[in-house]
DNA sequence: CTGATTAATGACACGTATGTCATTTATTTT
DNA sequence: AAAATAAATGACATACGTGTCATTAATCAG
């Protein structure tokens, strides 16, 4: 054991990126209830009393939690219609599969849970994020269908409809995944195909005759 | 207050119910982590540990709560799809508004809630709703979507189609009411004209030509 | 090498929830 | 009306989680 740890080792600058390190995997394993400072403290290898050297509260540590996983799914989002240049129907797939991978297979269904479960106890965490990231995620498939609809590809009433339709089954399956997964599990890959399958029949242009 | 309610009394066979009347209303109103033997009590108007008299654990009451509020919509859906007859375009939509003023406008979302946040902790109780409900209610909608394809009014891809994409928005917005309400109100009967209006779109057999 | 700084810790105080059990008391039986 | 039954209760034991604080000990400055 020449490579173990030294005990009470000082780290002040890495601490906190480690403390939410253990704090997302203790809660994607155990879930909410499991995600206790003791819990985070053990995964970290730290003592528990530690970790309100760098956080004041549980709820700071969520929120952090929360705030990281989700900038890098947003900002990936925004690259890939930035630089996309294709057809409209293409990049809705693509977007659609990034989606599902983050969501679905990556742990950002977590946090989903977090705010399910525990969001009526956190209403300064439930703002952050309807404002921070859902009203984003919103305006990027906006942007999609309006672009859909200028160039024909999609029928006119898409401009109307509420984004949020498009996103559903990938949430739906996230949760299912995280719920069921013991019971039944989803075959995410064909149910993402009847996913896009659908929406694109929904809201295509009906060809001119 | 001549007609306040004798401490003490003995209810026994109507303490039952109670007590799960009083769960459903705390689990709505406070979330999980209100409901509490203290705070069920509190509201049934009884002693704490009355209830365990007539329930074992805390999981006994959930289960039941569950079980008690899902069989009512099943056999509700079972009712409306036996006795109608007309096309299935408007059974669909008869069905999917069903689901709605259940889900999202009902407090059945509650139970939803519950099984995002406490499923992990409660293999039993995800499994019966699995085995119970959920598989009831894909079935349902496979059966309507066979209908559709086997009278010409939906496409034949509808037949390999998974049925909880068809419900997925229902379910989003379920959820989105219980955790955003505060921050942002869902306008659900328009979330819902969209819900039914893409997927219609994107089932019906395109007009031959 | 010695003392100062402060990261890290363990002990403590507090709050809350679950579940058990002896006791109380409303209701029924005789 | 008195005794028996059992529904209902309050006190108790246990467990766990949060947050504080004095103490310990790793690191750095002189």
């Amino acid at each position: 054991m020449s490579d173990r740890v030294k005990r009470n080792e000082r780290r002040k600058a890495e601490r906190p990126e480690e403390i939410l390190e253990a704090a997302r995997q203790e809660l994607a394993e155990n879930g909410i209830a499991g995600c206790t400072f003791a819990n985070i403290a053990a995964r970290a290898g730290i003592s528990r009393t530690t970790i309100y050297l760098y956080f004041k509260t549980k709820q700071d540590v969520f929120e952090a939690v929360a705030r990281n996983m989700v900038e890098q799914t947003i900002d990936a989002a925004d690259a890939v219609i930035d630089a996309y240049e294709g057809p409209v129907e293409l990049l809705f797939e693509r977007i659609v599969e990034m989606l599902y991978q983050r969501l679905v297979e990556g742990y950002a269904a977590v946090i989903l849970k977090a705010l399910v479960a525990e969001g009526q106890d956190h209403p300064e965490i439930v703002r952050f994020y309807h404002d921070e990231i859902l009203s984003k995620g919103s305006a990027v498939f906006k942007k999609l269908l309006d672009l859909g609809v200028e160039r024909g590809e999609f029928a006119p009433f898409a401009r109307e409809l509420d984004p949020r339709i498009l996103v559903s089954p990938a949430i739906f399956a996230a949760l299912w995944t995280l719920v069921f997964q013991p019971v039944s599990k989803l075959d995410v890959a064909s149910f993402r195909r009847d996913h896009i399958q659908v929406m694109m029949k929904g809201l295509k242009q009906p060809p001119e005759n």
